[in-house]
DNA sequence: AGCTATTTATAAGC
DNA sequence: TGCTTATAAATAGCT
């Protein structure tokens, strides 16, 4: 449509081929605006030449990624996953790991192991049996640091109390000391030299340190 | 450009405006199948009725992924982030999933146990406990079948053993009795009478129905 | 779905 | 690029 009829196929002049490509991408543009108004359609055209510079339209109301969803919908072809191929890979990878690990543990809680062999089987029961022995020695570990530290707390109670009563003796024998001087000395010297050293504090348990 | 000129905006008419959508559908893909060989562009075409039924053009050499992509580089609009959140967001879920089960497969199997307390050291003696238990039970009922078969293919063999000692029995037995009816009676009557049904065969082991 | 009068797009030239 | 114009192409209205 114009002063001479032209073949399609590509423009080798480069500077006719620009202009050709303006006149058309403004043409294209213009028609795809004029469908959507009038026909009521949605619109998703993109154009670039090869001179990098892209241009688009795309028709109200809708957004491209609408358009594109609803292609990638409709035509069945993958346009996303493609795009993200790896991280769908990814998860593909990561699914399968977790249903093996699914089954593993099941079968590890003893659910659906009829379909295992005799071999499997055996496994299994290995499996179990060393993981009750460690479990079960754990379990005795920290039964035996709950003692401990429950006879640790005993004793920290006693020793408390036995100082407390040793500080009370002292404080008594200091008063007994205290009225000797002050003249009401009516039994011997030997209490107020002698006992306290009788009752001086000495470490009940030694290995305290043990405690975890 | 037609028989008379018309107003872009919406044509109220339903089945002129689906006419004019399929007309003008055609015209507009063919002008983008004509820029892309004239100007050497890439051009992507999307559109759809509200009937639904979608048309597309991709440019051949590039794909609808690369104009895309190139599109969401040069716009700087987000295109793909939507969808690649998604995907992430999942991964990390299933991630957080695995994590969650290789703990609990390695705390079944005895491992790294020294960060449980009591009463987790408690929960998993007891899973453990039982599925050792179904294990070992499924594990019995697996050697049970294995005994079976083993005693069923016993008995088998031996019945056909029987069965064809049996055969060579009487078959030696009609032998005598050809041989005596050809004058070679040199023995009582009896033996050929009598005793094959001392040797009838007879079900040795009633039961093998049992055989699972 | 065809036809065709008419409008539109655009090739060539400036 | 933009304007002009002769002409090719698209298509509105009709059947």
């Amino acid at each position: 449509m114009g002063r001479g009829k032209i073949e399609i196929k590509r423009i080798e002049n480069t500077s006719n081929r620009q202009v050709t490509y303006s006149k058309r991408r403004n043409g294209i543009l213009k028609k795809a605006k004029e469908i959507t108004v009038l026909c009521d359609a949605s619109v998703s055209l993109i154009v670039s030449a090869s001179s990098g510079k892209m241009h688009e339209y795309c028709s109200p109301k809708t957004t491209l990624i609408d358009i594109l969803d609803k292609y990638h919908t409709q035509s069945g072809k993958r346009l996303w996953d493609a795009k993200h191929e790896n991280l769908s890979n990814e998860i593909d990878r990561i699914k399968k790991e977790n249903d093996n690990m699914q089954i593993e543990l099941r079968h590890l809680k003893g659910e659906d192991v009829t379909s295992l062999n005799h071999k499997e089987l055996m496994a299994l029961e290995l499996a179990l049996e060393n993981g009750l022995a460690s479990i079960r020695d754990r379990k005795d570990e920290v039964f035996e640091t709950i003692k401990k530290n429950v006879k640790i707390q005993a004793l920290e109670d006693d020793n408390k109390r036995l100082i407390y009563e040793l500080h009370q003796q002292e404080m008594n024998m200091e008063c007994n000391v205290r009225e000797m001087e002050n003249g009401y000395q009516r039994v011997g010297d030997y209490q107020s030299h002698q006992m306290p050293f009788a009752f001086r504090v000495q470490p009940i348990q030694p290995n305290l340190q043990e405690r975890m």
